[in-house]
RNA sequence: GUCCCCGUAGCUCAGCUGGAUAGAGCAGCGGUUUUCUAAACCGCCGGUCGCGUGUUCGAGUCACGCCGGGGACGCCA
C-alpha cells in the first residue's frame, strides 16, 4: 500500500469521512494539525468547535468520530482522546517505516509536493536593481527570498516565471549618456563596468550641477535617447548589457537565473494605454497636472494620491507598473504575481493592487491574485541599516567575498589537511549558504541584524550547521562504502526501535507540512526551521545509535535513515537556494 | 497629524487559521570522544509574552485603550 506523501491532508480526510459515518452534521471541519511530540504526531481539534456551538459534550463527540475511524487509519495509527476532547494520533513505527519506504527517492517527495499547486501560474518579481550601479546589502534579501519563494513555489507544482523588473530607465540616464561619450575608460569598463558606470554617472552629475551648459547637453542626450535616436540606444543598451553580466555573477552565487528581465524601458510604449484607460473609466483624474488616482472608500488613499503620470507627462513606477501587470495577464498568462520587496513601500502595493483591481473589474478582465511579499530592513549591530563604517552602502559582491574569507579562515582551522581547492570551495558554499540561510531562517517581515559571527559562527540555527549535518551524513556512506537509498540494501531493514531513530523518522516524515507551510505562506523560515530541527533530531541520533554496527539488519535500518535524512535535508536546502557539499 | 508594523528569557529569534505545561540558539554552569567528522551531543539555569480592560470552554495569538520603538505619507523606486 503506497503511502500517502502529506499524512496530516490524509488523516483530515479520513476523519471527514469518520465524521459523516457517525452522523456529525455538517459543516464539520477536522483541523488535523502537527502536534507537541509530547502528545502525538498529529491532531484534531475540530470536535472543539463543533460541539461547542451544538452545547454537546466534546469528549463524547470526540468518542463517537473515534468509533467511526476506517480500519486503516486505527490500524496505523495510535488513537487517543485527550484533554477538552483533543484527538490524538501517533503513527506506530510500522507506519513511519512504510513512509521512509515509500519515499526513498527526491522523484518521489517532488511528485507528492507537486500536488498542491497545481494549475498556478505564477509571475515572481524580485531582486530588480537599477542598471549602471552596484547592487549593494540592499538588494540581498529581495534576491535570497525572492529564489527561495520561486523555488518553494515551483515544488508545489506551480508554473513559476522569474521575471527580474530592472531600472533600466530614468532620468540619470541623459547624464550619464553624456559622460560616457566624453570621459569613459575602457581599461576600467571592461575590468568593472559598473565601477566605472557609476564613476561616470557621478563625474556628469557633478559637470551638470557645476555647468549649466553640460546640464543642457545631458538633457539633449535623455531626448535623443527617449526619441530612440540610434547612437543614444546603442550607449544605453551597452550599459544595460554590462550591467547585467556583473549582475549575473552574483546570482550565480546565490544560484538564480531568470527566466524574464523586462525592465522599465519595456513598458515604455505601453503606459499611454494605462493612462487612456483610466482616465476614461474615470479611475484616475488630473490633479495638480499630474494624473492620479484615489480611493475614496480608504481611510488614507481617499487623500493621498497614486500617481500615476508625473505634472511634466513622464511615466514613474506606478505607470510602468500598471501596465506590467496588464501584460503579465495578457500575454504571459499569469493567474498571479508577486513581489517580493521591502517593507516600506508597502503604501504603494495597496494602491496598486487596489487600482489594478478596479481597473479590472471595470473591463471585464479576470483578476489576477497579486501579493506584496514584503521584507524588513537589514541592520547593522548598532540597530540601524547596515552601512560601511563611513557610512556608504556595503556591496553585494564584497559582502559574499568577506563572507567566503571568513568561512575559509575557519575550514582551515577545522579541517587543515583537505587539499587547497576543497578548501576553497567549502569556504565559498559555507559562506555563501551562511549568507542566505540566515537571511531565510528569520520570518522575512521583520528587520533583522547582520552579524558576522552569529552567521557563520556555525553554531544553532545556521548554514554551517545543517552543511555539517549533510557532511557527516556523506562521510558515513563513504565509510562504508553504501550507496543511499539502495533498495535492495534497504530491504534488510528491521523495525525501528531506538528513540532516536523513532524521533529521527517522525521528523523525516513532517517534511511535507514544512513544505506547504512554507510555500503557503512564502515565508521560508519555516523550512528552516524544521531542516533545523531535523538536523538536531540527526545529530542526536547520530551520536547515540551507530551505523556501522554489526547486525545486518540493525545497519541496514540505520542506512535507510541516513539516507531520508541526506535527501531530505538536501532538498530542503536546495529548495533555499542553498549548495551542499560532500566534506567540510 | 493620519495610517501601518513591531514589543516573548541577559542577547538574537520561533510560536502556522485562538488550542494542552510558551519553545530554540547564544551567553552562563556542569558533563560526554580507544566508536561513522567534537563545526557535534547530553543536562542545568533562565519568562508577569510592554501595561490594562474585554471577547470565550480556552488568549502570546482576537478587540479596544495606553506606553515604548520603527516605518510610510503628491510627482525617487
Amino acid at each position: 500500500m503506497p503511502a500517502p506523501f502529506n499524512l496530516a491532508i490524509s488523516l483530515d480526510a479520513s476523519l471527514q469521512a469518520a465524521a459523516t459515518a457517525a452522523g456529525l452534521e455538517t459543516p464539520f471541519a477536522a483541523e488535523v494539525r502537527g502536534a507537541d511530540p509530547r502528545h502525538g504526531d498529529f491532531q484534531a481539534n475540530g470536535v472543539l468547535g463543533y460541539a461547542k456551538a451544538r452545547k454537546l459534550n466534546p469528549r463524547a463527540v470526540a468518542q463517537q468520530l473515534v468509533g467511526a475511524l476506517p480500519a486503516e487509519v486505527t490500524a496505523a495509527y495510535e488513537v487517543a482522546i485527550a484533554g477538552p476532547g483533543f484527538i490524538n494520533f501517533t503513527l506506530k513505527p510500522a507506519g513511519l517505516l512504510g513512509w521512509l519506504q515509500a519515499h526513498a527517492r527526491a522523484e518521489q517527495l517532488a511528485a507528492g509536493a507537486a500536488q498542491s499547486r497545481t494549475g498556478e501560474a505564477w509571475i515572481l518579481d524580485y531582486s530588480s536593481p537599477n542598471t549602471a550601479k552596484q547592487m549593494h546589502v540592499g538588494h540581498l534579501r529581495s534576491a535570497v527570498i525572492g529564489e527561495a519563494v520561486a523555488r518553494l513555489l515551483a515544488y508545489s507544482g506551480a508554473k513559476v516565471t522569474r521575471d527580474n523588473h530592472i531600472g533600466d530607465w530614468g532620468t540619470q540616464f541623459g547624464k550619464l549618456i553624456w559622460a560616457y561619450k566624453r570621459h569613459v575608460d575602457q581599461a576600467a569598463l571592461a575590468r568593472d563596468p559598473i565601477e566605472e558606470f557609476e564613476r561616470l554617472y557621478k563625474l556628469g552629475n557633478n559637470a551638470a550641477d557645476a555647468d549649466v551648459a553640460v546640464m543642457d547637453e545631458a538633457r539633449a542626450e535623455l531626448v535623443q535617447l527617449q526619441a530612440g535616436k540610434p547612437a543614444s540606444l546603442e550607449v544605453w543598451r551597452q550599459i544595460n548589457e554590462a550591467s547585467l553580466r556583473a549582475f549575473q555573477q552574483v546570482y550565480d552565487q546565490l544560484g538564480i537565473r531568470f527566466d524574464l528581465t523586462l525592465g522599465e524601458s519595456f513598458y515604455n510604449d505601453k503606459v499611454a494605454r494605462v493612462y487612456e484607460e483610466l482616465a476614461k473609466l474615470g479611475l484616475a483624474q488630473e490633479s495638480q497636472r499630474a494624473l492620479v488616482v484615489f480611493h475614496p472608500e480608504h481611510p488614507r488613499f481617499k487623500e493621498q494620491p497614486f500617481i500615476i503620470r508625473k505634472s511634466d507627462g513622464a511615466a514613474n513606477y506606478a505607470s510602468t507598473d500598471l501596465a506590467t501587470i496588464l501584460y503579465r495577464c495578457e500575454v504571459l498568462k499569469a493567474t498571479g504575481m508577486l513581489y517580493v520587496v521591502d517593507k516600506r513601500q508597502s503604501d504603494h502595493f495597496e494602491q496598486l493592487f487596489l487600482t489594478a483591481r478596479k481597473w479590472f473589474a471595470a473591463t471585464n478582465r479576470p483578476e489576477p491574485r497579486m501579493e506584496h511579499v514584503d521584507f524588513g530592513t537589514v541592520l547593522g549591530e548598532n540597530n540601524k541599516p547596515l552601512k560601511t563604517r563611513s557610512g556608504e552602502n556595503i556591496k553585494l559582491k564584497d559582502l559574499l567575498l568577506e563572507a567566503s574569507d571568513r568561512a575559509y579562515a575557519l575550514v582551515c582551522t577545522k579541517n587543515p589537511d583537505l587539499p587547497e581547492a576543497e578548501k576553497r570551495v567549502i569556504a565559498e558554499v559555507v559562506g555563501t549558504g551562511s549568507v542566505q540561510y540566515a537571511d531565510l531562517a528569520q520570518n522575512r517581515s521583520s528587520d533583522y541584524v547582520f552579524a558576522w559571527d552569529r552567521m557563520i559562527s556555525l553554531e544553532g540555527n545556521t548554514a554551517a550547521y545543517l552543511l555539517y549535518a549533510v557532511a557527516r551524513l556523506r562521510s558515513i556512506f563513504r565509510k562504508l562504502g553504501a550507496v543511499p537509498g539502495d533498495t535492495a540494501g534497504e530491504a534488510a531493514a528491521s523495525g525501528l526501535e531506538t528513540a532516536t531513530e523513532l524521533a529521527l523518522a517522525r521528523k523525516l516524515m513532517k517534511f511535507p507540512e514544512a513544505i506547504l507551510l512554507a510555500a503557503g505562506q512564502m515565508r521560508p523560515h519555516f523550512l528552516c526551521l524544521y531542516l533545523y530541527e531535523l538536523a538536531g533530531e540527526f545529530s542526536a541520533f547520530y551520536n547515540a545509535d551507530k551505523v556501522a554496527v554489526d547486525d545486518p539488519s540493525v545497519r541496514a535500518r540505520r542506512l535507510l535513515l541516513c539516507a531520508r535524512t541526506l535527501l531530505i535535508l538536501e532538498t530542503g536546502l536546495h529548495l533555499l537556494g542553498l549548495r551542499t557539499l560532500e566534506r567540510m
